[in-house]
DNA sequence: CCAATATATTACTATGTAGTCATATATGAG
DNA sequence: CTCATATATGACTACATAGTAATATATTGG
């Protein structure tokens, strides 16, 4: 369990990494690699985004260790480092689902209630 | 678990979650809120954020699900919606432990080699 | 060494947003 | 109603960063 007082330095860090996830283009690209590890090139096609965008993008998904860098030849093969961030996903996915349920059951509520 | 294939509508609602959480301000809140029910004075006292400041990030973090919101006189006390926000700060901060511990052994790894 | 290719980096622009100050909007007290 | 207080909002500034185009840096093949 995370400590009850966080440190600045590790709210900081914490708040990178979260940070780092905010962004549709790299969490594209984490699911991209979900299927398995792939090349600079393979991602750029598989997500229409631009390649120094593609490069720059996965520095950062590096840079917190979500993404682990292969070196073969001239290209560079990227791969999930951790399982966990799909972990990360799937109880904020979970939230999003359930909200929409509540939300849609409110507004069926709410309908019913004017009908009455 | 969360979809293979990711609509770019949710991800890009799951992108938002992620980037509430990417900042220490808001984490701030959030941990300070971990004790109970807060009156956004209290929660500007005791974060030393500026009022103005602390109402945006409540609007954010309430926007996202992740705190209620209750009116009584002239107060408002939010609190922490769904214990799930603190599930998501234990793994990554589990992750950032790991990544720590791993870094101080390869460290201590290196010098060792050089030494001998 | 030279050319071709894959990736990384730099410089730049455009956009988003955190923080702050001033002010608006309740709400309760007298 | 008037005043005081708590919170929210609008305008603004400063800064971070996503995206892109051009270029640099390997690395392989000839």
């Amino acid at each position: 369990m995370a400590p009850k007082a966080m440190s600045p330095a590790l709210m900081q860090e914490l708040s990178e990494r979260f940070k780092a996830l905010g962004e549709p283009a790299r969490l594209q690209l984490l699911m991209a690699l979900r299927g398995g590890e792939m090349s600079v090139g393979e991602l750029v096609e598989s997500t229409g985004l631009g390649q120094a965008n593609v490069s720059k993008h996965l520095q950062q998904l590096h840079a917190c260790g979500y993404v682990s860098r292969r070196k073969e030849g001239t290209f560079a093969y990227y791969a999930i480092a951790h399982a966990d961030v799909f972990v990360l996903c799937d109880v904020m996915c979970g939230r999003i689902e359930q909200e929409q349920r509540a939300r849609g059951a409110a507004l069926r509520g709410r309908a019913h209630s004017v009908h009455t």
